[in-house]
Parts: C-alpha cells; sequence; structure tokens
RNA sequence: GGCCCCAUCGUCUAACGGUUAGGACACCACUCUUUCAAGGUGGGAACAGGGGUUCGACUCCCCUUGGGGCUACCA
C-alpha cells in the first residue's frame, strides 16, 4: 500500500468558509494520520466568479489554522490543455460525442419539461447524427460542446462514510465535459486532475455525492481506477438550513477577527461531524492526529454553535501564556484606539483571561481597566443598578469615602481587603454589597477580579474618579 | 417532478443486539470563596412514527413522515 495523496480543492469565488475550512481539516487529519501527502489545488477555472484576492485570503486562512500542504497551490486554469486533451481522448475513443445544440434549444426544452412538471433529460439527438452531417455542420463552422456517452449501468462506490451508495447510468444526463469555446467542464476537469495528481482518496462535502457518479463514468471511460471517496457531512446554520450570511459568521476569517484562536477553532471543527468515540473533547493537534479515522466521521449534517465554539476557546484562553497572548491584544487595543501607554499589560491579561472567551472580550476588558472612557454598564450590570436602587448609590458612597480617607501607600490589595472589610462590618453589610457597586462603577460589569485587586489595577485616581463619576451620572 | 443522502436531549455527540440510553455546550438550582469568574454537586431534556427479524432492538431489514443535496456550455 503506497501512501495516501488527498487533496483540498477550494474554488477562490469566495471566502474560506467553515465548511471548507472543515473539509480540509479532514484531509490535513488523514494525511498527517497516514503519513500520506496533502495537495492543494484552487479550482479557478470559473474566471468569471475567481479573484486573485481569495485565493489568497483562503490560503491565510489555512494557514492560520496550522492547516500546511505539502504540494501546491496547483491551480487548475494552468491544466485546461491536458483536461481538453483528456476530453478529446474521449472523443476518440468513442466514449464522448459532439453536440451541436444551443444552450437556447436546451434552456427552452429544460422550460418545457419544467412546466410539465416531468424530468428533464438532454434527448441525446446528437448522439446519433450519421457522421457526415457531423463533418457538414463542422464545416460549416458550427458550434459543439462535447459530451459524455453515460453508459446504462451500475455507478456505484463504496463510500468511507456512507457505505455503499448506487445510481443507475440512465438515470443521468449525457452530461457535457467540453463547452464549445474548448474549456472544460468542472467535473471533466476535477477528475483529469485528480487522476494525473494520482490522488487516492477524495474527501469532499456531501453535496458532490451526486457528481460521484458522473466522475465514476469519466474514470471508467478514461480507464482509470477511481479513488476512494469519502463525503462528509454539512455544516448547517441554526435553523438546519444551509450555513449562510444571515446566521453570522461563515468565513473562517471573521473568526480570526473575533478572536477565536486557531488551536480552539481547529479542535471545534474537527468535532463537527467527527468523533474519535467516547467523551474526549479537547485535544491537542497531536491527539487529534493520532484519533482521526474516516470511520469516526458522522453520516448526518451538523449545526454550526457558536456558543460552544466560544466556551472551547476560553478552555484554550485559560491555558495560554500571557506572553502570547500579548500581541494579538495589543493588535486589538490599538484597533480600539487605546493607548497602553507603556503598561506592562501582562498582569492584567493573566487576570482577564480566565473571565474571557474571545481574544476580543479580553481586550475589550484590558481597555476598561486603561481607559475610562471605556467603560459601559453591559445588561447584568444595569440590572444589578436598577435592583439595588437608592442602595447602589449608597454603598458607593460609604466605599468611596473609606477608600479616598486611605492613604496612597496602603492602596495595595491587602490593605484595601481590609477596609472594604471593615466598611461592610460597620454598616452590617454583606461584603458582596460593597464589592459589586465598586466593580460595577470601575467596570461597568458584574465580573472581573477580585474588587481589591481590581482598585489597583485601576489605581488610585483613576479608581476614585471613577467612583465620583459613577455617582454624578447615577 | 426525478435521482441520491440523512434521522439519539435545543445543539455537538457516545452506544457498533442485552446500559437506569453516557458525556459536552446551553439553561436552572445548590455549593465553595465574608467580593467576580472558574470550580464542585444536582436537575429538567433524546432513541421521528409504524411494521418486521430476533429470546432480546437506539443498533439489522422494509414502509411512512420529516430534513437536506443535486438536477447548467457554475464550481
Amino acid at each position: 500500500m503506497t501512501a495516501p495523496r488527498v487533496r483540498f480543492a477550494p474554488s477562490p469565488t469566495g471566502y474560506l468558509h467553515v465548511g471548507g475550512a472543515r473539509t480540509a481539516l479532514f484531509n490535513w487529519l488523514f494525511a498527517r494520520k497516514t503519513g500520506g501527502v496533502f495537495v492543494l489545488r484552487i479550482e479557478d477555472t470559473d474566471r468569471e466568479r475567481s479573484t486573485d484576492e481569495h485565493t489568497r485570503v483562503i490560503l491565510e486562512g489555512l494557514a492560520w489554522l496550522g492547516i500546511t500542504w505539502d504540494e501546491g497551490p496547483y491551480f487548475q486554469g494552468a491544466a485546461v490543455d491536458r483536461h481538453r486533451a483528456d476530453a478529446e481522448r474521449l472523443l476518440a475513443a468513442g466514449k464522448a460525442y459532439r453536440c451541436f445544440c444551443t444552450k437556447e434549444e436546451l434552456d427552452a426544452q429544460r422550460a418545457e419539461a419544467e412546466r410539465h412538471k416531468s424530468a428533464f433529460r438532454y434527448d441525446r439527438r446528437c448522439r446519433r447524427l450519421p457522421p457526415d452531417e457531423v463533418r457538414a455542420r463542422l464545416e460549416r463552422g458550427v458550434p459543439f460542446t462535447l459530451r459524455l456517452v453515460m453508459p446504462d449501468e451500475e455507478l456505484a462506490w463504496d463510500d468511507a462514510v456512507h457505505g455503499r451508495i448506487s445510481f443507475q447510468g440512465r438515470d443521468l444526463d449525457d452530461f457535457v465535459i467540453l463547452r464549445s469555446d474548448g474549456s472544460p467542464i468542472y467535473n471533466m476537469a476535477v477528475v483529469s486532475d485528480d487522476i494525473a495528481m494520482r490522488i487516492t482518496h477524495v474527501i469532499r462535502g456531501d453535496d458532490h455525492i451526486s457528481n460521484t457518479p458522473k466522475q465514476i463514468a469519466i474514470y471508467r471511460a478514461l480507464g482509470a481506477e477511481p479513488p476512494v471517496f469519502a463525503h462528509v457531512p454539512m455544516i448547517n446554520g441554526p435553523d438546519g438550513k444551509k450555513l449562510s450570511k444571515r446566521h453570522g459568521a461563515t468565513a473562517v476569517g471573521e473568526y480570526q477577527d473575533k478572536g477565536i484562536l486557531p488551536a480552539a477553532m481547529r479542535n471545534f471543527l474537527a468535532l463537527l461531524g467527527w468523533s474519535p468515540g467516547g467523551d474526549r473533547e479537547i485535544l491537542s493537534e497531536r491527539e487529534l492526529i493520532e484519533l482521526f479515522s474516516l470511520e469516526g466521521i458522522q453520516k448526518k449534517s451538523a449545526v454550526f454553535d457558536v456558543t460552544k465554539l466560544e466556551w472551547m476557546n476560553g478552555e484554550y484562553l485559560k491555558t495560554l501564556p500571557a506572553d502570547e497572548l500579548l500581541p494579538p491584544v495589543l493588535r486589538q487595543l490599538e484597533r480600539m484606539g487605546v493607548d497602553p501607554r507603556g503598561r506592562d499589560l501582562r498582569p492584567i491579561i493573566d487576570t482577564v483571561k480566565a473571565r474571557s472567551r474571545t481574544i476580543l472580550h479580553v481586550a475589550d476588558q484590558v481597555a476598561v481597566r486603561l481607559d475610562a472612557s471605556r467603560v459601559r454598564l453591559d445588561e447584568k450590570a444595569d440590572q444589578l443598578v436598577r435592583k439595588m436602587g437608592d442602595g447602589f448609590e449608597a454603598s458607593l458612597a460609604l466605599a468611596a469615602e473609606a477608600l479616598a480617607a486611605l492613604p496612597p501607600s496602603a492602596w495595595a490589595p491587602e490593605p484595601l481587603l481590609a477596609a472594604l472589610q471593615e466598611v461592610a462590618a460597620r454598616h452590617g453589610k454583606k461584603l458582596g454589597d460593597v464589592m459589586q457597586p465598586i466593580r460595577v462603577a470601575l467596570t461597568g460589569s458584574t465580573v472581573s477580579e477580585p474588587v481589591n485587586e481590581l482598585l489597583v489595577v485601576v489605581g488610585r485616581d483613576e479608581s476614585l474618579a471613577r467612583l465620583g463619576a459613577f455617582r454624578r451620572a447615577a
């Protein structure tokens, strides 16, 4: 058994979709697991919609996820001569024929069939054209496409995730393999490339199941052995429908911008439609490779659950040292227009990351501690203020007074805690009733590091200023 | 319409003929911490329906229902 060769073949007509990323990931995991070769092929034969920008973004997205390719990127557009040659070999062998029907004629027939609610199938009239008629049209320069002679036989394969899938050739069209301008149609190009690249396993989306019998027909006509096919399920939005813009972010770049870590994204995507069995959830790249197998792939389509992704990201955030978080956080702060003023942010990041789910969230919290103008009451904080009513104000006033009376030298975690405990005790309040208003006034949130530490992070003057400002605003 | 694929908690999933159908996210309680989060404990929550096969079906077969994909001189 020679080493497997797999490929990921996106078309650069859009950004790297999470579904595409997951397909790429499965191919990559399979290659790494089996010691195989991962080929990247850009299917840019749709000239109208393909752009270099999209290609760049797709490559960047893969790199971000840590998906490295061993060969390529190859560009399908560069191989049209071979695609055409393969199609013409089929013509010469009588496995394909020239079709002189125009697009307009075919569209009319299709519309007619539509009206009768019956299935449109090309009637294969050009297949029966006498040779001299063909010659005559050729001489007249009538444009033609090449169509495959669809054999009336079973076109089946043992899918690595679905088991046996079978189609009947008679249900399929003599589909076009070469356009009238000589350019190849998708299925022709794919098969030609997969043969030329000696691809052994085609791991791709479920939506290609219906292309597979057509491709098998081409393999047979070309006298080539088809690869192993593994059709992985689709990823849907929360409503069970195909993931689209209205479901929110669908491009991996958007998750990168959102502050999702590549390791978390990779882990999450791997578990969408695949399971190692058992209860494992947080898996390192190493474990993923070790455990991966096509048998573990689910047949059913999956719903993309952003909440769980963010939870998982939070798990990764916790284990990541502040040193590694610093650069992305600084970048985000810059985007937000917050100047760290040379402060070492790592201690702040360290306390804040345990309470965060995304890098964006970390940066937000750092910003709030650095810059009073970033303080905004969130929903829960707002509820708390309303719920406590006058008590909120009163508690804040007592605390502010006690804190202001503290000498600057006492502005450290221990003395601050002692002072606040004293305030609570003196007024018969629970410590939380004193702490929580301070937390809200300082950060706008009900969640933060312990308040005495928060006061130190924000600093004496700034803390007192925020407490005062909050009371005036309220 | 035709062809094909799919079906376990709201979501991701485990189970590969014998389990009180397990875990995770989310949600709700309680708990720990004289403050937050995290943590800990507990709770509600699923085998789409109907027929078979079998001593025994979530697991195998068939039908129904419900989702999805494809049906181009797009990829």
